[in-house]
DNA sequence: ATCCAGGTTGTCC
DNA sequence: GGACAACATGGA
C-alpha cells in the first residue's frame, strides 16, 4: 500500500507491529497529547498535527499552515517515527532471553522516534528527578512562554519548542514561570552551549557514542542519564541504554550478570520496552519497589 | 507529613 | 574511586 497525501492530509500505512499510542505515550516524548475520540494532538519541529491510527495507516492531519511542499509529509513521518528500521529483527533479538521477550510482546509497538536534537536534550535535561506527568507540564510552560504561537484550524493555542538561542540570553528568574526549580540553570547551560556552537548537536551524531556522551556532559546538568536520553531520542543513537530508576531495577533484578550482549547495539530500543513494561508492571521488578 | 519522580552536583572521605 | 545530602515542585 502506498502512503495517499494532500497539502495538508496523509494516509501512512504502517509496518507490522506499531503502535501510534505505544510510542507516543511511553516515555520517550512529552508534547503529544491524547483526545477524547483517541487521536494524537502535538507540535513537531514547529508544525501542529493530529494523527489517529486505523486500518494498517497513520491518519495524519496537519492543523496548522503547511511548512512542507507537497509530498513530503510522507517522507517526513516515515522518518520522524523512524518506518525505515527493522523492528522486527531488534524483537527476534530480544526474543532470546525471557525478560526482554516479555516486555518486548507487551510493549513491541514502540518506535524509537527521531526527536530534534534540542528538543530532546532541553526536555531530558527537564526530567531529571521528576516524573513524567510534571515533565510534561514544564515542557508545556517552557514552550507557552518561550516558543512562537502557532496558528491552527481547531482553535487551540500551539506553540513551538522554543529554540536555544531564544533561551541563551535568558535568566533563571526569567524561566520562574515555568516552575522548573532548580534545572533553570541547567536548561540555561544548554542553551547558551547550543547556540554558541560551543556544542554542535547535530555533528555529535557523526561521534562515537562515548564521545558525544562526554561532549554532551560538559553541559551543567547533564549527566550519563541525560546525556542518553538525548543520544537516543534526539540523535537516534540506538546503542544508547539509559539508566533511571525503572531500569535501573529491572536490570538489577532480570539482569545481574549484565545486559545480554548481542542486544547492546540495539539497547536503546528494548531498553523501552523494558521501560514501558515495568511501568504497567512494576510488580515485576519487585525488591526496589 | 513523608516519600518519590526517565538525576546531577558538590562535598565529604 | 564511592557514599550522601541537597536541589524545586507537586502528586500520592
Amino acid at each position: 500500500m502506498q502512503a495517499v497525501e494532500t497539502r495538508r492530509e496523509l494516509l501512512l500505512p504502517i509496518p507490522p507491529g506499531f503502535s501510534l499510542s505505544q510510542t507516543l505515550d511511553c516515555g520517550q516524548c512529552f508534547r503529544w497529547k491524547v483526545q477524547p475520540d483517541g487521536s494524537w494532538t502535538g507540535v513537531v519541529e514547529g508544525s501542529v498535527f493530529r494523527i489517529r491510527e486505523g486500518e494498517g495507516c497513520l491518519h495524519i492531519v496537519c492543523l496548522s499552515a503547511p511548512h512542507r511542499a507537497e509530498g513530503e509529509m510522507s517522507d517526513f513521518f516515515r522518518r520522524y517515527f523512524d518506518f525505515d528500521t527493522d523492528y522486527r529483527a531488534i524483537k527476534t533479538l530480544c526474543g532470546a532471553h525471557p525478560a526482554l521477550r516479555a516486555a518486548a510482546e507487551f510493549a513491541g509497538g514502540i518506535h524509537i522516534l527521531r526527536q530534534q536534537p534540542w528538543e530532546a536534550l532541553c526536555t531530558f535535561i527537564l526530567s531529571q528527578n521528576n516524573n513524567i506527568k510534571r515533565i510534561a507540564g514544564l515542557v508545556e510552560r517552557l514552550c507557552e512562554n518561550f516558543g512562537q504561537a502557532i496558528p491552527a484550524l481547531d482553535g487551540t493555542r500551539y506553540f513551538s519548542f522554543p529554540s536555544p538561542e531564544v533561551l541563551a540570553p535568558l535568566t533563571a528568574e526569567d524561566l520562574a514561570p515555568v516552575r522548573c526549580g532548580f534545572r533553570a540553570k541547567y536548561v540555561l547551560d544548554a542553551a547558551r552551549k547550543a547556540s554558541s556552537g560551543e556544542i554542535r548537536l547535530e555533528e555529535l551524531e557523526r561521534a562515537p557514542t562515548p564521545e558525544a556522551m562526554e561532549r554532551l556532559m560538559e553541559i551543567k546538568g547533564v549527566g550519563p542519564k541525560v546525556a542518553q536520553c538525548a543520544l537516543l531520542f534526539g540523535l537516534h543513537k540506538l546503542d544508547c541504554l539509559p539508566r533511571d530508576v525503572w531500569i535501573g531495577r529491572a536490570l538489577d533484578a532480570l539482569f545481574p550478570e549484565g545486559f545480554p550482549e548481542e542486544v547492546l547495539p540495539v539497547a536503546g530500543a528494548a531498553q523501552q520496552y523494558l521501560f514501558h513494561y515495568v511501568r504497567h508492571h512494576p510488580e515485576a521488578v519487585e525488591g526496589g519497589k
